[in-house]
DNA sequence: CCAGTTTTAGAGAGCCTTCTCTAATACGGG
DNA sequence: CCCGTATTAGAGAAGGCTCTCTAAAACTGG
């Protein structure tokens, strides 16, 4: 009933995944993403209304395909296999898909969330909010394998939350193979082989040391 | 002899450093630092030749304020401590200079480096390889206290030098502080004090697990 | 007070980008 | 076979950015 697309979204986008990834956010421009896919630069304002819509959803594209992996591995059985499986997770993930995470290198703002359509960003913060929820509730399991420290110390409500052991959790998980990859990412090269056992041990030492009692 | 400059290089390199921080280094245009600082174009274009010029200028001028304490911190005379001073080094100037560490989310690549001038690249290579050798001799330090593992263990010139010890150092108080700030930085949010302590804790407990023979 | 030098001041050319608009095109259903 | 629709195709207006160029201005040493 209609003629066939030539040009669809996902073409277009990989397009201009190609782009951002060697260029950064700036580098994607309408004109740039139409001629590095061989279409008209009507074709791409066919897909995507203007330059915030097409920015957000590559970012949103990009975000998704990290975050399946991530919630998966959140998600396990056993609390702290999960989380060491999380931590993989980051660097496995880059080293398999290095250009999409040059992309997550930045944030939203870089990629014009300011001007992102409302819907957009609504996905973005349900998003967010569930890989954050799902960091955090993993926290509250590896923290219900651990002797209770003092009960009288806050408003425990369900297992007990010391936003001090969360925080050591997200840090352990997220920011450290975060950290690692982008480190060199940014330097233009690829992620090694090694990160993925320097995170490991990382990751397992943090998730030992749990009583800051050594201040020193 | 002369008349006197109105605009000099710090004060437009004030206006970059705003713009970059608010609007990443895409918002720093030449007219927009113009505008910025009250001057014509002209003015800008007499301190600095083109804007790769300018953008180096900023780029090198920033990482310059962050490396010097560092640099202090890493130069301490005991090595555990210098190691958790120098971790809180990358946090505390980070809070003290939100703006400045907002311009060091980016890489040098995000700032243009491939047009650089030849001299502003020199520099940035220079200041990575002193940051770097720094770390390094650091790490070199912390190890020399430790009992020697296993001296058949590769080319081991002066000290005991295992690369995978190296990287966990340099995780511990490189990688590790600057992911935690990025983190808040990257929400746009500042640098919450309680990200010093978790930095801390988090720095002391990797710079304690060195023996990687709990694999499980 | 003058000559010399640095700096301000801003107009404008050339290029790139976003976005709009019109026309042509290719396919499927009846 | 033909109509309706989704899509391609690309020209072009409007605006921003980089950079150049000319002229004026402001200060200092003699």
């Amino acid at each position: 009933m209609a003629r066939p697309p030539r040009y669809d979204a996902a073409t277009l986008l990989d397009s201009a995944l190609d782009l951002a990834a060697s260029g950064g956010p700036a580098a994607v421009t309408m004109a740039a993403v139409a001629k590095s896919a061989g279409a008209p630069s009507g074709s791409v304002y066919h897909r995507f209304a203007d330059r915030p819509a097409l920015l957000s959803a590559l970012w949103l594209r990009t975000l998704a395909g990290f975050h399946t992996g991530l919630l998966a591995a959140l998600e396990g059985p056993e609390p702290r296999a999960a989380a060491l499986a999380a931590a993989r997770h980051t660097v496995e993930w880059s080293r398999a898909h290095p250009a999409e995470a040059r992309v997550l290198r930045y944030g939203p703002d870089d990629f014009g969330r300011a001007s992102w359509p409302p819907h957009a960003t609504r996905l973005l913060r349900e998003a967010n909010a569930r890989a954050f929820s799902a960091v955090d509730s993993l926290a509250r399991r590896l923290g219900a394998g651990e002797p209770a420290k003092s009960p009288a110390d806050g408003p425990a409500d369900g297992p007990a939350e010391d936003p001090a052991a969360v925080e050591r959790v997200r840090i352990a998980i997220v920011d450290l193979p975060y950290a690692l990859v982008q480190r060199h990412l940014r330097e233009g090269a690829t992620v090694p082989e090694h990160a993925l056992t320097a995170v490991e041990e990382c990751a397992a030492a943090l998730l030992c040391a749990k009583h800051p009692d050594r201040t020193e």
